[in-house]
RNA sequence: GCAGGGGUAGCGAAGCGGUCAAACGCGUAAGGCUUAGGACCUUAUGGCUCAGGCCUUCGAGGGUUCAAAUCCCUCCUCCUGCACCA
């Protein structure tokens, strides 16, 4: 029995590749090329089991390609640009407990973390070397020579700034206002990543409504400001601190929080003072629009926190305001009657009513009730004749309408509030603060979106799904804000007080990549805009640039375009379509992307190993433990975009299978010459295989590939043992192509059993991928071998059904004839399966014949060969002697029970 | 809110108009092997039958077709991603 221990090959065979330089391409124009990237990593810790997936996802690509002899490049980089590593190295700095943890658990000396803690650089050169060192155990397929890092390498931040410049001089950078969430305590943005509370919160643009309330400003804020001709009064809360601000001239009266929110929105607070609520409470305000009057009431569901602390009530549009209304009319003569419908929508006469009679009146009730009130207004409903100007208009009509409305009237004004709360990692309340003059790329240009989305529509993208996402996410793209204040980054060359930020310093940078290891070598002060017109756009330079441009050139127009950018689903909807959108502003055609494959995330939540290892495994442990081939089959858990989850015991099964194929090799001399039926079944499918597996891994579907190749190989593999198959020939044939569908997969073992094989060339080296034509495809061979296996089947079933232990089994083929007249159907059903027009299109029709079309859906699609069937059961007599234990008697029948693909069975 | 994708055995999943739906994997049960455990091998795992048969079922309800898990409509429900953030 031969084992398989992990790490046996992996160091042998990586040094091969090395010496022969596999992974290091030059300009051959005599092959395709294929150039394939990950996007850069960002080093802020050590490389985990969910990076390698995605990486190993694009080696396996690399791999297959090269088997198919192209000239693949595929290049690795990192970035520094943004906050994380600094913001970690600030946390060691402040010895921050859990940061310290982190760096511990990822084997960092302390020496190491001291160091961290003073320069942030210095802990991202540190992790991209040991990136760098896991990809290598596992067996990443990357031209080193051409890495380089964002924000660090002098000649790609010159890069960045001639990419910006580019932009600008096409018209795609903008400048404007921007509303951001911002932590006012520590003065900064607040990501998704930086908060306690609020992950996916945003900003929301809110209508300020202005109702007079004698000389003061009653501000609401709404989002629905088209039902304010159905407003009945206005809510404030007692317990809320108010206050009297002067904004434009205005007295303002406002919740004191909105006091301290209000200035981050550029509004200027020219005095403030402490304001008594109760002095206008039953007091009346006037409804700018109709002028009609409307008491100022009291309630207690009025948050302090979210907007001015200023409400109004549509009753028959909020179901919370309907609530109330009913709680409060006696407090006010005009609310005794029931208010006016505004909004219509078909089949729903009592629409609000009748959501909160559903839903109940409670917090969580009213919620549910409001979502359903909405979602119907929006989609159906229409503002019926009581709306003055608006009426008859749908919603969203209706909400622009009445903007200009009140703008008109001097009764408009707008806020950003958050969607929900937010509370910093500091532990303060997040707010939204409006960024002044911050840089924008112009994403939102229609020409470029056309161009783009055409462009798209062309790309091979896997799996097919992520295509609608893709197009639609350009269709719906605005413009994006491009710089932010802190962090590591390239300065705006046009205005140094902003840092580009991490998505925009990154959409070309695959172009870099073709040059790089040339332009490294180059003096940072040589590296200028002319030299970058010259080497991708082809621009005649004035001045006198390095004299390595040319080759520099060569690169890039032989490597680029890009053929397949893979990456992680969250980048789909930035990243991938900014990566679309600047190639499409900057360079010809002929230099768009063509291909994306996106993945999902790897879960690993298998008990055994979180218990044991955590999910933080190291990857130089995993590879010790299971071998980098094993680990490497993390990729091969998902066709496309889902989640995935892998577990010990797939490891062990292909562990297992691997150890087959070593035992079958050693073992090849001890087989003979003769070949059977089995034989020919065999190759068949082999051919099968190749073309379904090449398929599969063409579409990243390597799951699929695993299957289609190892696994069901195997299968077939020991069921052609068993039936007794013996040829040396096909076994070795078979096995060998075995290990060239899954080299891209598991590259060690492969390349190790191909040399035992006695095989002298490398399989990553040459045009190694298996050409299905080469392997005979036998139709009548493979549906043979169906009706045996069907035949045992049927016959353990009656021997279930009997109860008979028989010693003797007698298999009844079935007459030539009824082969013909079998054949004869099968033949006439590849032109119709429909049972009438079959019938009519047969010559003869007979007890058999009926008896085939009795069922629609089981008409024979399969031909049979009586000489063939005859062979098989021949042949495996011994086979089903094993299994039934009992002498196996083969013969031709006339029995009414014996037809082709289904023989007589007698037991005796 | 915007967008995308799902709902098939105990679970993960395949099938995407026609070869009796459930391949393949996991789990579970029984047996074999073993000092025992693990691993491995065999068998079973929707229901009814008991000479290779029949019936039920692919989120719910309608429709198209000789034929629907598969195509169309309506509804329910779950998951995923979303820009100053890497």
């Amino acid at each position: 029995m031969s084992t398989y221990k992990p790490g046996e090959f992996e160091d042998k065979w990586n040094k091969v590749y090395a010496e022969k330089k596999v992974f290091q391409p030059e300009i051959n124009t005599k092959k395709k090329k294929f150039f394939i990237n990950v996007p850069v990593a960002y080093p802020d810790g050590r490389l985990h089991l969910g990076h390698l997936y995605t990486w190993t996802r694009a080696d396996i690509y690399a791999r297959f390609m090269r088997m198919k002899d192209y000239n693949v490049l595929w290049p690795q980089g990192w970035h520094f640009t943004g906050g994380p590593i600094i913001g970690m190295s600030i946390r060691l700095k402040d010895k921050d407990p859990t940061a310290i943890k982190i760096m511990e658990q990822s084997k960092v000396s302390k020496e190491n973390i001291e160091k961290f803690a003073s320069d942030p650089v210095q802990m991202g050169l540190y992790f991209s070397k040991t990136f760098k060192e896991d990809f290598e155990l596992a067996g990443m397929s990357i031209d080193w020579r051409r890495e380089f890092i964002l924000s660090y390498t002098p000649q790609y931040t010159k890069f960045v700034e001639w990419q910006l410049r580019k932009l600008k001089d096409k018209g795609l950078i903008t400048q404007g206002n921007h509303p951001v969430i911002w932590c006012p305590r520590e003065d900064t943005s607040l990501g998704d990543h930086d908060r306690a509370e609020g992950e996916g919160e945003s900003p929301m643009l809110f209508s300020i409504i202005k109702f007079k309330c004698g000389g003061l400003i009653l501000p609401v804020a709404t989002l629905r400001p088209e039902t304010v001709f159905g407003v009945t009064n206005i809510w404030i809360n007692d317990k809320i601190k108010y206050r009297k601000i002067e904004v434009d001239g205005e007295s303002w009266i406002v919740s004191s929080e909105f006091e301290k929110k209000l200035p981050y929105q550029l509004k200027e607070i020219k005095s403030a003072s402490d304001f008594d609520i109760s002095s206008i409470i039953k007091t009346t305000a006037v409804n700018p629009v109709n002028n009609e009057e409307i008491p100022v009431l009291n309630a207690d569901f009025v948050d302090k926190d979210l907007n001015t602390g200023v409400v109004m009530s549509v009753p028959m549009h909020s179901p919370a305001d309907y609530v109330y209304w009913e709680k409060v009319r006696e407090s006010a003569p005009s609310l005794y009657k029931k208010p006016k419908k505004i909004i219509d929508v078909d089949g729903y006469e009592n629409l609000i009513e009748d959501a909160v009679k559903k839903n109940g009146s409670d917090r969580p009730g009213l919620k549910e009730a409001t979502r359903f009130v909405y979602k119907k207004e929006a989609s159906e409903g229409k503002l019926n004749d009581k709306n003055g100007p608006l009426s008859g208009l749908t919603i969203n009509e209706g909400r622009e309408r009445a903007i200009e409305l009140l703008k008109g009237l001097s009764a408009y004004d707008s806020i950003y509030e958050l969607s929900g709360r937010v509370v910093c990692r500091c532990g303060s309340e997040g707010l939204v603060k409006m960024v002044q003059n911050q840089w924008f790329i112009k994403y939102s240009d229609k020409k470029l979106k056309e161009k783009a989305i055409d462009h798209v529509s062309r790309m091979n993208i896997y799996p097919q799904e992520a295509r609608a996402q893709v197009i639609n996410s350009i269709y719906n793209l605005e413009d994006k804000a491009m710089a932010r204040r802190g962090g590591l980054g390239t300065p705006l060359p046009w205005d140094k007080e902003w840092i580009v930020e991490p998505l925009s310093d990154s959409t070309i940078y695959m172009a870099f990549y073709t040059i790089s290891h040339i332009i490294k070598t180059l003096d940072p002060g040589d590296v200028n805009d002319e030299l970058f017109d010259y080497v991708f756009l082809g621009e005649k330079p004035k001045h006198q640039i390095t004299p390595k441009a040319d080759e520099m050139k060569k690169e890039f127009e032989y490597w680029y375009p890009v053929n397949l950018r893979i990456t992680a689903k969250e980048l789909l909807t930035n990243h991938l379509i900014f990566f679309i959108l600047n190639h499409v502003a900057l360079f010809p055609e002929d230099k768009w992307p063509i291909g994306l494959g996106i993945n999902g995330w790897l879960v690993i939540n298998d008990i055994k190993m979180s218990k044991s290892k955590g999910n933080t495994m190291l990857i130089s442990e995993s590879i010790k433990e299971f071998g980098a081939d094993v680990v490497r089959s993390i990729a091969a858990t998902s066709n496309g975009i889902d989640d995935v989850k892998w577990s010990t015991s797939d490891i062990n099964t292909i562990k297992q299978k691997f150890e087959f194929l070593m035992d079958i090799i050693e073992i090849l001399n001890d087989f003979g010459d003769e070949r059977r039926v089995v034989d020919r079944f065999l190759v068949s499918k082999l051919g099968r295989m190749v073309v379904d597996t090449e398929s599969n891994y063409s579409q990243l579907k390597y799951r699929n590939a695993v299957f289609t190749s190892f696994f069901e190989g195997l299968d077939y593999l020991k069921f052609y043992l068993e039936a007794g198959g013996k040829n040396r020939e096909t076994l070795k044939t078979f096995i060998s192509c075995i290990i060239k569908l899954v080299h891209p997969i598991f590259p060690f073992i492969t390349e190790e059993l191909n040399s035992r094989l006695g095989a002298k060339t490398l399989l990553e080296e040459s045009e190694s991928w298996p050409r299905a034509e080469d392997y005979g495809l036998d139709e009548i061979a493979e549906n043979e071998v169906s009706v045996l296996r069907s035949t045992v089947d049927d016959i353990s079933k009656l021997i279930k059904i009997t109860g008979k232990t028989p010693s003797r089994i007698t298999i009844g083929i079935a007459p030539a004839e009824k082969f013909s007249t079998y054949n004869e159907i099968v033949e006439s059903a590849k032109k119709t399966k429909n049972p009438k027009e079959l019938r009519s299109m047969l010559k003869k029709q007979d007890a058999f014949t009926d008896r085939i079309l009795k069922n629609p859906n089981r008409i024979p699609i399969n031909e049979l060969d009586i000489e063939i069937e005859r062979r098989i059961f021949e042949e495996s007599k011994e086979y089903l002697t094993r299994i039934f234990n009992s002498e196996i008697k083969v013969q031709d029948s006339g029995d009414e029970k014996a037809s082709p693909g289904r023989p007589k069975i007698e037991l005796a």
